[in-house]
DNA sequence: ACGTTTAGTCGAAACGTTTGGACACATCGT
DNA sequence: ACGATGTGTCCAAACGTTTCGACTAAACGT
């Protein structure tokens, strides 16, 4: 910045004026400066910048994943956040360590080395928006706790998708339907939309008046697969799956199939929350009633940045609803034998 | 840190030094200003640490994908690498700009925030190669460009996973194959992955006796599911597919499926350097050859920060083998009705 | 007993920005 | 013609670390 500022025959201040606009700059100094700028590549020290200027253009996506993976629909979001922040001009640190190690989420806050932090998987009550509070840094969730909370966040609209799937399988004539979880102790922890889509399957099975069975399932194929035989096992009648398991949920096509039932004839899959990318990838492709992940990403990063950069107002909660796309995996219940 | 020192009634280099280590601290000293700093919840400051330091603990993975996704392929490469550097105690930053915007990445290392870089998609003939090079900045490839370079990298062994995939496909008596490669965009750019393919298919069907067509194809399930119509119509002797394509490959077998061909009694399908995820996500689960993504993202960056941390040696170049996991999309050619 | 090393500590100078206070000069309303 | 206001610029003080040189006291080799 020194040789910029000579080779320009200004001062430092004034080249950082024209960098950061806090100060008016004549037409013709600017110009001046830029060219040297220009000439000499000049790129401006982060550190720097972060140091003085108390900014510094890095949000972290805290995203527990660490050694598990990751579902592709979770994907969505980060490709949305990423995208965004970068068109933004903000840097993302992904940020993978489990929920429980609030030691390394403090740690990392404390380092002052971001603005803001955008949370996901985020559980019903989840320790980590209180060490947030505390370090006093701005945050948004994409998923959100159970209770009020003054924050910014956006989520699936679970309950929405779950009724949307639900009166799908009851408008095709199904009666009897098992919801596939989540792993137990993923549901047991917590999760947001775990819970969520629990409760509400029970509530609409209740109100539709359908046969519900809720089970968690671990996110393999093969755990799907072994399920929907005991399932099927028990009880004959079973003619609908609601699945929130997009691993899980080949698994039990597979299954049924293995098990000389067809599919949509003799079971139905539907798929909550699934993104296309992966409703896409199963023959036939899976019925899903999902929100869109990326603009969920999207969205929630543009909370944090507004909240960051002072635009203040009231905090932005958003529930974004199913929309059912009746792909190959559902179709009319096969009449009962009785 | 100057409350810390205060506290623990020494000087500021002294906490400094054992924070760093850089010089002896004894033990008794050592211990009161390690109290200081737990009682006070002290965490070093990243960018006076980095301004002055010259090292920030952040690396850049550079995986151009903006708009466009991400492959579950490649998810795994970014996991491995996102949960290895922060096992080592670096930060990971998404960057994902396009491989042409050669300027965004020249402004991206220019800003001193990184201490190296970690590419992916690389191309034959990568300009990005070269900016880091000017920048001056290390760094580490997943993929490899054409010709030698004196760089660290680890790729899929492409050659490799063609000859397994197509020795496992004639060893089934198929004789006419499709290669259904990435988009013809992605070909053309040169993509490592893509062309080495192509290139590798060519030379094994002729080793081998097979009849080949390889063609480019969209990632999307439409575009394989268009692609395999278009090949069975022209070809009647197809019976095997090579599939180096995540999406297109589901599409496929749809395809196949909807014209009344079972898979993989009257068409195979055997996929490239598709990770367990995505291959277990269709039914049946298909055959794959594929590497181990996640260690190939963990050693990137373990290649990079011993690049890092003056570890120098010989740079290392590693490939890594396709294993072959064959699963319900491929069985013996259909007799040929001539 | 006497230089020489070693361990342990301190003071102060960087690192490359941003920004508050000052100042010079031009413009304006009256 | 005069204070008030606004524009464009500069100087210097931060920001929170690391690290170099210097110093003291103890341990060492001869």
């Amino acid at each position: 910045m020194a040789d910029v500022a000579r080779k320009a025959g200004v001062s430092l201040s004034t080249v950082s004026y024209v960098l950061t606009g806090a100060r008016p700059v004549s037409a013709e100094t600017r110009a001046r400066i830029e060219a040297a700028m220009e000439e000499l590549r000049y790129t401006p020290n982060a550190f720097a910048r972060g140091l003085r200027g108390r900014r510094s253009k890095i949000i972290a996506l805290v995203f527990p994943s660490r050694g598990r993976g990751i579902d592709i629909s979770s994907l969505g979001y980060i490709l949305g956040a990423s995208d965004h922040a970068q068109s933004m001009d903000y840097h993302l640190l992904l940020w993978t360590t489990e929920t429980q190690s609030l030691a390394a989420l403090r740690a990392l806050v404390g380092q002052g080395l971001l603005d803001g932090v955008l949370l996901m998987e985020v559980r019903l009550d989840d320790p980590r928006i209180s060490v947030l509070n505390d370090a006093d840094i701005p945050f948004a969730m994409i998923g959100h706790p159970g209770g009020a909370i003054e924050a910014d966040w956006v989520d699936t609209d679970f309950d929405d998708c779950v009724r949307v799937a639900m009166e799908h399988l009851a408008g095709l004539g199904h009666r009897s339907i098992a919801l596939v979880n989540q792993a137990a102790t993923v549901v047991e922890t917590g999760l947001g939309g775990a819970v969520r889509t629990r409760e509400a399957a029970e509530r609409v099975a209740a109100e539709l008046g359908l046969e519900l069975e809720a089970v968690a399932c671990d996110s393999t194929a093969t755990a799907g697969s072994a399920l929907i035989n005991g399932l099927l096992d028990a009880n004959p009648r079973l003619t609908g799956v609601l699945a929130f398991n997009e691993q899980a949920a080949p698994g039990v096509m597979a299954g049924a199939l293995a098990r000389g039932l067809r599919v949509p004839d003799d079971l139905s899959v539907v798929a909550i929350a699934m993104s296309d990318q992966a409703a896409l990838m199963s023959a036939p492709a899976m019925t899903a009633v999902s929100a869109d992940e990326r603009e969920m990403g999207r969205l929630g990063v543009e909370l944090l940045i507004k909240r960051l950069e002072g635009e203040a107002g009231p905090h932005t909660q958003k529930l974004f609803e199913g929309v059912l796309k009746s792909r190959g995996t559902s179709g009319p219940a096969r009449p009962q034998r009785n």
